[in-house]
DNA sequence: GTCGCAATACTCGGATATGTCCTGTCCGAGTTATCAGGG
DNA sequence: CCCTGATAACTCGGACAGGACATATCCGAGTATTGCGAC
């Protein structure tokens, strides 16, 4: 896992705990998390183009949440940033025995293998699909909203 | 997810079906599957040093599982391959705030973002460690087991 | 005031370095079986 | 028949090259706000 996903997450939970009244530029949220502002950007968009975050360009522009925090869940976020292909990929090795001299068979779909790793795979999505960004917020210290709310707009960007 | 995985499984499988009368080189197993023989080496000395493979070394030398079938179970062989470390790496950003001239806080450990991400993790992980390579044996075509054991001696390495 | 115009502050997308890790190869050293030759 | 030594067949570990992908930066283009000046 890129360490993107761990920035797209906490910058889901911020802009959660900033509210939409105004969107939030990537120049704030960088010097905030002390992150390098063009990747970051670079991130965030990809979490736009999946609809997790919303952006009006402009002046005073910039992201905030594209739907309520109960409904982004952490696969959104994971899926966006990491791209839509599985971690584990089938070659179908099982067939090149063929190439080898080996007679050809019948082989069943999928590969054993494969899909006793995707089984796994699935359980991973699952329980990512399962916990939300609200799920955050409310597993998240009492004061650190506050905290968020206060210090985030004196941070020099 | 490296393909190495596929290769490992692949190769336990295989040599689940040699039987362990006499061990089985790596010229072998990459001519049958079409690898690369020093890299599928590598590889498979990592399952060694995991105990998921033993290896006798001289002529008539090579691999074998290194105990039943039963008692290999996936996690095994991926831990084996992929390394130790956990795909998700908590870098802590949510400390930043204070290089960018917040006040220090008291945070909660371990941090929520990466709490929820390890915990489908640990699905992920449980989901692997729940299936041995004896449970893909038996989900393996009938006559795969004995296609193998007579033509992969055939093959040329 | 208000209309127009320029400057500013952002996002968006692409092109481009840089670095790190996966993939793949090679070589020397150690270990064991096999085989040939001499007693 | 047995002993000895040489050869061959393997594993093991490290060093190293290449390429793919993640990381990071920069620039031009588009868009909205702000501010300024003229009327």
């Amino acid at each position: 896992m890129g360490e993107g996903v761990e920035w797209g997450l906490h910058c889901c939970v911020t802009l959660a705990w900033l509210g939409d009244d105004e969107p939030v530029p990537t120049a704030r949220l960088a010097a905030w998390f002390d992150l390098p502002p063009a990747y970051l950007t670079k991130r965030l968009q990809a979490l736009v183009k999946a609809g997790v975050l919303s952006s009006t360009p402009g002046a005073r522009g910039g992201f905030r949440l594209g739907r309520p925090p109960e409904r982004i869940t952490l696969m959104d976020v994971v899926a966006a940033i990491e791209g839509p292909d599985e971690m584990f990929r089938c070659t179908e090795i099982r067939r090149r025995p063929e190439r080898s001299g080996a007679p050809a068979r019948q082989f069943p779909q999928p590969c054993g293998v494969a899909a006793a790793v995707r089984k796994a795979e699935m359980a991973w999505r699952r329980e990512l699909a399962g916990q939300t960004v609200a799920d955050l917020l409310a597993a998240a210290p009492a004061g650190a909203a506050d905290h968020t709310r206060r210090h985030f707009p004196r941070v020099t960007g």
